[in-house]
DNA sequence: CGACGTGTTGATCTCTCTCAATTAGAGTGG
DNA sequence: CCACTCTAATTGAGAGAGATCAACACGTCG
């Protein structure tokens, strides 16, 4: 696998990380150790593995998630382009979550040290994955007041907002009048809300046909953001805070 | 209210917290700006406020939570002496949640750019507070997987053993035989759970009337843990893992 | 062509919610 | 000391959102 600069990293381009200095892109490259590319379906941390290497995500999608023995699974939240991988497990913490891949994937893997180093040398970078790791809490904060308080529309109708915004924020400007590229199963947004997937299914529908999305071909368009986004009980401009990507 | 000197912070004593040397707990002391006494039940952050500082937790307990817009509310994670409160506020997030009392609490106040100036001037310190992120992270992540795949019943008996070692941790060692400390409310445990209050309490009586615990007195007293445990489908030894207090 | 994964829909079933009423305990004021 | 009030806990009854069970459609792939 060809190691590709990280100061040509596509990613940085986007508005939606802050820059970084070169110095302190040139340390984030000294801590890489290769990229990975995993296919679709792969469970790239298994529960409880304890010694799970750091990851960012390049490209594709994954999910952070936790099983009961008998099977059930909560998915916990979804990974995009540029999220941090594995930070929890670095710590030491009993409770660990696997994560799997939704897409083909292609991973940069750092050094087991890595977020330590980060902490040493360079403390905006170390107060970048504070930022990331309080920001990722904030995700699943959201939805667990979905899961625990939301109805199974308001639900459904909250995940496609929250999710095709943090998709479009990831597209070329101006990009996402199309749809987004989403590649959840049903089973995938069950998972995610804590619903059956069968219910998860006629509310999908009920939805669809009430014409405030469709899902085809793999993409999620939002016909009714507004009404959505009512449903929702959502608030905000929805404008995404730009974050460290390391 | 006196200023009580971080090296003498009796928390520091407890063997749940990790040492830190005498220079950095100088240093915390010289971010900390005061402590404040908080009645029991006083909203000590509120939904949306921007410019809250950063506080710990020094006596007494508090919880995180979210509401939407017609009242309901999800408790997302409650907290206990040495917690940290606020660090999601200072990463100008859009989605905030509100902190309340449960108890009368006493609150450490820090400089609003305390969590900058420990990833600037301690290393260990920055490290240590994307440590406590991300362990808080992993709590919300265990709720997160009660309230979206367990039952009413196994999601009470998860909270009773988890809280009750996280609380008996916070013991002088030993103690904690004759049940702990519990401020909450049938309420507080429904919001915490994604349950009715209603409901709440059918399952903790059905729960008690087998024998498996007793809330009396605001203690609690579990009666047997193995049984709790295997409703809860938990596992691990339950030894909380050493933590930074900052 | 059959097996498999995913999506769809109908028919029950049941867990949990909502509504309603009662009890118990702590304060408070006369 | 006793009514009065308020909060928290408790219990029953009925309703409903969502789970479970079952069947089928459709496309992909070996």
């Amino acid at each position: 696998m060809k190691h590709v600069s990280c100061q040509n990293c596509p990613l940085r381009a986007l508005p939606l990380f802050v820059a970084h200095t070169d110095s302190q892109v040139a340390l984030i490259e000294s801590l890489k150790r290769e990229q990975i590319v995993v296919p679709a379906d792969r469970t790239v941390i298994h529960e409880g593995q304890g010694d799970a290497p750091l990851y960012t995500l390049f490209s594709g999608w994954a999910f952070r998630f936790k099983t009961l023995s008998d099977g059930r699974r909560q998915i916990l939240n979804f990974l995009l382009p540029g999220d941090f991988i594995g930070v929890q497990q670095k710590m030491g913490d009993a409770s660990a979550h696997g994560v799997q891949t939704l897409t083909d994937a292609m991973l940069c893997v750092f050094r087991r040290d890595a977020v330590w180093e980060l902490h040493r040398s360079a403390p905006t970078l170390g107060f970048g994955v504070t930022w990331l790791t309080a920001h990722e809490e904030s995700l699943v904060d959201d939805t667990l007041l979905s899961v625990g308080r939301r109805s199974a529309e308001e639900r459904i109708a909250t995940l496609l907002v929250v999710l095709y915004k943090r998709v479009a924020a990831l597209l070329p400007d101006g990009d996402g009048q199309d749809g987004v590229p989403f590649p959840l199963t049903q089973q995938h947004i069950a998972d995610g809300l804590g619903l059956s997937l069968v219910h998860t299914n006629k509310t999908l529908r009920k939805l669809e046909r009430r014409g405030l999305h469709r899902i085809e071909g793999g993409r999620l368009h939002l016909l009714d953001v507004s009404t959505l986004t009512r449903i929702a009980d959502l608030y905000g401009d929805g404008k995404p805070v730009p974050r460290p990507l390391i």
